[in-house]
RNA sequence: GGGUGAUUAGCUCAGUUGGUUAGAGCGCUACCUUGACAUGGUAGAGGUCACUAGUUCGAAUCUAGUAUCACCCACCA
């Protein structure tokens, strides 16, 4: 053996996920460049392209559980199409999240007593961008951990200089071709964050409030009253009309007449108007406009004035008293003094659902202001097309109608925020408010003919430089121009994401791509699996249910979290996971780890050196007829599980990829093909046949290491360095997975062997039931069904002697020995000795359980068959089967029976 | 109010086009430190596939309905 051979030093000892990891970084491998894509390859012909983009990571979080299934899954799918071989380029970046990010950093002013507007734009820009720098890239040093291979040159920020030039490009072509407008509408106005919302940031709750009925007097019959009912009395205040349902009867009279509204003291107008429900409530309305869209677009049709009694901060700023209060405690406040007054009919609970700001979770409010919007309906028409005629396929499918329903319901999508972080708006205006909306000041300067121009002082929603990722993490910069990269990476292959963002980033991403490019900017979406707890609950900061990936991956292993996790979503469902569920993924990794080490301790007992088992192993390669009856069997197991793999990896099954594998690794390859192997190499006589004995076994771990690589990625790569010599830059992700070859399966071989580890299995079980001590060999003897099978076991007698510590007698036409137990396989009897160890009473119970069980089967297929509507509608297949099975069933139950029979 | 999904072993879940004696992991029971592995091996116990009807020769699988749970969407104050 050669000293400096890795096998002796690595594999020798115990599996250490924490040494492989760290051998094989994303450290190591960029030093290669192993995970960049070139485009030349792509545009030469010379390989298929396959693209991923990256979801931004929020920069202000930390990596959670959801992270490592979204990007496991991502990894997952880029390392096999990177060893299909194909250039496979996976697009990394973090976004500026404008919300999230200055609300920490104005957070983090706060500690030192200062607000944003003590610094001014300027300064507190700076702020901000020092912070990113310090924590901005945290997180994606934490999905390095988990070994992701993205092309981390072609890492982006939404706001480097080509990607904010694209946003300011793609504004300004909107904006000249009419699609985006300013306005002054009721939208969603986060009080904390001063700044305001896209309806799609805006989660409602369902909660319970007092539902007040207020009384109005009539202003020519103070006496008399109209009593509405609302949820928020503070904005009485600001209430301009009555309305009621013209075809309301009960209100009719009093339609054209006026009220008073109790603390304003204000006279309204009682009008009509379909909108009103008769319904509901008293069957009239207080119209608030400057509070309720739904008022607003009432007074609009009416020709309203418009009162405002609330600001930004949610604090009231009317002129009755209650300037300066909260719109909470001004609630209070009023409904005790309407209760005073004695204005107050009834107050009831009624449930209903509120507005609740997703960063800041505050309520929302309702609020009136100029701000930008874009157009969505023509985006939305042919983005919806691309996805009902399959150019986009989601995975799985039904989330087409959730993409359905909200592109056919679409309203205007606001983009402007009162924030300072993040793409500030080109738009300017002049001293008469005249808006130019120009790529620059300059350019402005000329559309306005006046140097007096001052900026709008908004900046965009952050998606709205997401909905663009896919061109811009290609450096498109909004222009005509496509250069090598996007020529050959757009459109891209896999989207990965959450469900929850599909409006948010999906939908506009495809709007986008096919607005600005013509082209879809993906072909499939997967949607992953929502992880919760093991109770079901979202996983949350505030629950504390959120195990620390980090954590778990030093506990377990990275190799074992990514396995685990995959092995725990099936498509399209909830996870339930728990840190400790990783346990499986651990134990999997060290009967690999294990495996391995057998494989190469006898490597190193039959080969000279890593030289001789080097030369021989590049060149082997054997048909499978020249094979053995073990190796025939295992490749054909190889074979099928390549194939069922393939065939999940093109289904988005990604679940089911794990499973193939583990099932394949433990049960086929180390439970039955190691221990066969055992076998057969210690009754090897020549050297040779074992050298080939051991070159397949490995050959077979190596092909299976390859298909794991994708989920298992640092055990497989250490392993395969230590298969043979490798060169430096050589790396397992790089080595092509087999398709399954159709010549190497040979379903003799798999028939046979299957039928061995029955007796064998059948032996054990005897011999486990009759508590016959494992240390005992004891002598089994086949009375075979014919020559045929007599002569398959007396070949292969040295597996059943060894596996299930037996001494083997086989023949046609045996006796059943007196003092044995009996069990039947397919037709053959197996007795097993056991002169003075059997327990009768114990074999009988045995015996007549096992003729309970195979006598039941009898009877249902008895049933089947002698139901003539089956024999004469099911396929001849299905019926020849049946008959089959019943044949073999039969002669079963027969000699088991006969069997007791003999005890008795 | 609309939509989507779930319901299979004690627990967590697989089960692809209807034809299996319904599977896995964990847990449980018994035995085993046998030369890769006790983070292991062997054997075993454990299920009316939520319920009800229907389609079918045949249903965990298809259809309809019911129940429970979860999520998403929606401007009745």
């Amino acid at each position: 053996m050669s000293e400096e051979s890795l096998v002796s030093k690595n594999l020798d000892k115990t599996y250490d996920p924490k040494r492989v990891e760290q051998t094989w970084s994303a450290d190591h491998w960029n030093a290669f460049g192993l995970y960049h894509a070139h485009s030349e390859n792509v545009l030469n012909h010379k390989k298929e392209p396959y693209t991923i983009l990256m979801p931004p990571p929020n920069v202000t979080g930390s990596l959670t559980i959801g992270h490592v299934l979204n990007h496991t899954i991502q990894d997952i799918f880029i390392r096999y199409n990177r060893m299909m071989q194909k250039e496979a380029l996976w697009l990394p970046g973090t976004d500026h999240a404008g919300i999230a990010t200055q609300t920490v950093v104005e957070k983090k002013l706060r500690k030192q007593k200062l607000s944003r507007y003590d610094l001014g734009r300027e300064k507190f820009l700076d702020e901000v961008w020092s912070w990113r720098e310090q924590y901005g890239s945290l997180i994606l040093q934490q999905l390095q951990r988990l070994g992701i291979s993205c092309d981390w040159r072609r890492n982006l920020f939404t706001m480097d200089e080509s990607a904010s030039e694209a946003v300011i490009n793609v504004f300004v072509k909107l904006y000249r071709d009419g699609l985006i407008y300013k306005g002054k509408r009721i939208i969603n106005w986060c009080p904390v964050s001063h700044t305001a919302l896209s309806d799609e940031e805006v989660i409602m709750k369902t909660q319970v409030d007092p539902l007040t009925y207020v009384r109005y007097a009539l202003a020519d019959q103070p006496e008399k009253y109209i009593t509405i009912a609302t949820v928020r009395p503070e904005t009485i205040l600001a209430d301009v009309a009555i309305a009621v349902n013209p075809n309301d009867d009960r209100y009719k009279a009093l339609i054209g007449k006026e009220a008073i509204v109790p603390i304003a003291n204000r006279r309204v107008p009682i009008i009509a108007d379909d909108y009103v429900e008769i319904e509901f409530g008293t069957g009239a309305l207080k119209i608030t406009p400057a509070h309720d869209p739904n008022d607003y677009a009432v007074a609009q049709r009416h020709n309203l004035p418009i009162i405002s009694v609330i600001g930004q901060s949610g604090e009231m700023t009317d002129e009755f008293g209650y300037k300066g209060m909260d719109r909470f405690d001004a609630r209070n406040k009023i409904t005790d003094d309407l209760q005073a007054m004695n204005a107050i009919e009834k107050i009831e609970d009624y449930e209903h659902n509120v507005g609740y700001s997703e960063r800041a979770g505050v309520v929302v409010e309702p609020f009136l202001s100029e701000q930008w919007f874009v157009k969505m309906k023509t985006l939305a028409e042919p983005a919806l097309k691309a996805v009902e005629d399959g150019k986009i396929k989601f995975h799985p499918a039904r989330w087409i109608n959730t993409y359905r329903h909200w592109m056919g319901n679409i309203q205007d999508w606001c983009i402007s925020r009162q924030l300072w972080w993040g793409h500030r708006i080109p738009a300017w205006y002049d001293k008469d408010g005249n808006i130019f909306v120009a790529h620059n000041e300059a350019e402005a300067r000329e559309l306005a003919c006046t140097d007096e121009l001052t900026q709008d002082n908004d900046v965009l929603d952050t998606w709205f430089s997401s909905w663009l990722w896919p061109m811009t993490t290609l450096r498109w910069k909004g222009d005509g121009d496509c250069n090598d990269d996007f020529k050959a990476f757009y459109p891209t292959s896999t989207l990965v994401t959450g469900p929850d963002i599909i409006f948010f980033w999906v939908a506009r991403m495809i709007m986008a791509g096919l607005y600005f490019k013509g082209d879809v900017p993906f072909r499939d979406v997967y949607f992953t699996s929502i992880i919760r707890d093991m109770k079901g609950r979202k996983l949350s900061k505030s629950l504390g249910n959120s195990p620390d990936p980090l954590a778990v991956m030093d506990q377990y292993g990275t190799d074992a979290l990514r396995f685990t996790v995959i092995y725990l979503a099936p498509l399209g469902q909830d996870v339930l996971f728990g840190a400790e569920k990783c346990e499986q993924g651990r134990n999997f990794a060290t009967k690999i780890w294990n495996a391995a080490r057998f494989l190469f301790m006898n490597r190193n007992e039959v080969f000279a050196d890593d030289e001789e088992f080097g030369n021989m192993y590049v060149d082997f390669s054997p048909e499978i007829s020249a094979l053995g009856l073990v190796d025939r069997w295992m490749l054909t197991k190889l074979n099928q599980m390549l194939d069922s793999y393939h065939k999940a990896h093109k289904q988005f099954r990604v679940n089911d990829i794990t499973k193939q594998l583990y099932e394949f690794i433990w049960s086929d390859f180390c439970d039955w093909y190691l221990e066969l192997m055992k076998v057969s190499l210690q009754n090897c006589a020549e050297e040779t046949e074992k050298k080939q004995q051991i070159l397949r076994a490995v050959q077979v771990f190596e092909t299976a290491l390859k298909a794991l690589h994708p989920v298992m990625p640092f055990i497989t790569e250490e392993i395969w360095q230590t298969i043979v010599q490798r060169q430096k830059e050589e790396s397992i992700s790089c080595a092509a997975i087999p398709y399954s070859d159709p010549n190497g399966i040979d379903e003799n071989a798999l028939e046979t062997i299957e039928f061995l580890k029955k007796i064998i299995t059948e032996c054990r079980s005897v011999r486990s039931v009759l508590g016959v001590p494992p240390s005992t060999i004891s002598k089994v003897r086949i009375n075979a069904f014919s020559e045929e099978k007599a002569a398959l076991i007396q070949e292969n007698a040295i597996y059943i002697e060894r596996l299930a510590r037996s001494e083997v007698e086989v023949g046609v036409g045996m006796e059943k020995p007196k003092a044995s137990a009996g069990a039947v396989v397919e037709g053959n009897e197996i007795y097993i000795l056991l002169e003075g160890l059997i327990d009768l009473d114990k074999e009988k119970a045995r015996l007549e359980k096992e003729i309970q069980k195979v006598g039941g089967y009898v009877k249902q297929l008895e049933g089947k068959l002698g139901n003539e509507k089956f024999i004469a509608n099911a396929p001849k297949e299905v019926v020849e089967g049946e008959r089959e099975k019943l044949k073999a069933a039969r002669l079963n139950l027969e000699k088991l029976t006969g069997n007791l029979e003999s005890l008795k």
